[in-house]
DNA sequence: TGCTGTACTTACCGATCGGTAAGTTAAACT
DNA sequence: AGTTTAACTTACCGATCGGTAAGTACAGCA
């Protein structure tokens, strides 16, 4: 089991970061949970930021796999947009740690702007977009309309997924429960009536406001 | 000017958590802001867990009184749910340090699980949900319905809050600002769409997932 | 048998952390 | 004038941080 450590290493400070952030989290911390020692952790990768690098990384490609493999799905299309929206939702349910440390990426990058990874919604969010700029009633209006609705789709999924330790202590485990239960249909209802109604007309008010 | 330090150390605090996370935030950097030591700032604050116990609980105030002030508007209306959402956005573009900071305790608060502030949004979501079930036709699905669709509303609106310097960097400023500008219309449509939508019919097999 | 590289260990380092102790300064009150 | 109190300061503490240095144990290979 050469390598092994590494990963196993790998799986732990995804925990930890995911759960307590990246200055929450020490080496020596994340090597007792293994047994081992500080340095052992700094043998195979040669700095906290290395590794919170290597784990940040470890998620985009999973990501980034997992979106090509829905990739697929007809273009131009309702269904598809709606498809490829509940894939998210499924992924968020499977792998919640790399959906609270993406979460606390977000918090972070403004500080952290070098990081490449940190655009690792990119290439999903254009693929939305372009999919809803393609509907019939979109494409009149600007992309940033299309940008605009794709973007709260991905927040109630996103928001949902993060808040969920949350909301189960602040409600009973049943209603959490059944919450959780009709979350899935009672979005795609509102994926698709949002992408139903179309682009909203702005208002002038908000233009004038760069006044 | 006698509690002013006070104040302007509650200030600065609320900047840097909300920038940096409870960890990434030493209280002598909050006091070096200042021009002040760090002893200052413990003798305001008996303990860096104090003061940050006092950002949180005067965002908590602030909050509560802007729900206070728009609670007086109509029930069982869906023009008065979009104007508590619509409201709440607003809250959100001006207290955006805030909004980044609630969203560190959403993270954070499965270990932090003592803290009663946490429910901030407590009686907002139910008030909310308390209207979405009074509409015709949500009254005969459960309560959890209501729930799942205003949780998605919120998330809507909260991520965006918190994703915006990340968009800012992500895609030009220009495309920004045009999000920005249509954000608003767009998000009051997806939720006049999804509230006329209703209540989704949950299909069987979620039921059986607890199997 | 001797050499090399991998996977660790213990020992240690300077920096920084939150917090304590003991003044200092000046305004306010009696 | 004398005392108290609020608002600070400098000096210091032990703990912990990320990281370096130097060694050990062992497996594979010539």
């Amino acid at each position: 089991m050469a390598n092994n450590t590494r990963e196993r290493f790998l799986a732990v400070a995804l925990d930890q970061f995911a759960e307590r952030g990246f200055d929450g989290v020490s080496i020596a911390g994340i090597a007792d949970v293994l047994g081992l020692s500080k340095q052992a952790l700094l043998h195979h990768f040669e700095s906290k930021e290395k590794l919170y690098g290597e784990v940040l990384d470890g998620i985009s490609r999973a990501f980034q796999e997992r979106i090509e493999a829905t990739d697929a799905t007809p273009k131009n299309d309702r269904d598809a947009i709606a498809a490829l929206l509940a894939a998210l939702v499924q992924d968020h349910r499977q792998h919640p740690q790399q959906t609270r440390l993406l979460m606390r990426e977000l918090l972070d990058n403004s500080r952290r702007a070098e990081r490449a990874s940190h655009w690792y919604l990119r290439g999903f969010l254009d693929a939305l977009v372009d999919r809803v700029h393609a509907l019939p009633q979109w494409g009149s209006a600007g992309r940033h309309h299309a940008a605009a609705a794709v973007y709260q789709f991905l927040g109630a999924i996103n928001y949902f997924a993060v808040s969920s330790p949350t909301l189960k202590a602040m409600f009973s485990d049943e209603f959490y429960a059944d919450m959780d239960d009709c979350f899935d249909a009672q979005l795609e209802q509102l994926i698709r009536a949002g992408l139903a109604a179309g682009p909203a007309s702005v208002r002038l008010e908000a233009r004038q406001r760069n006044a």
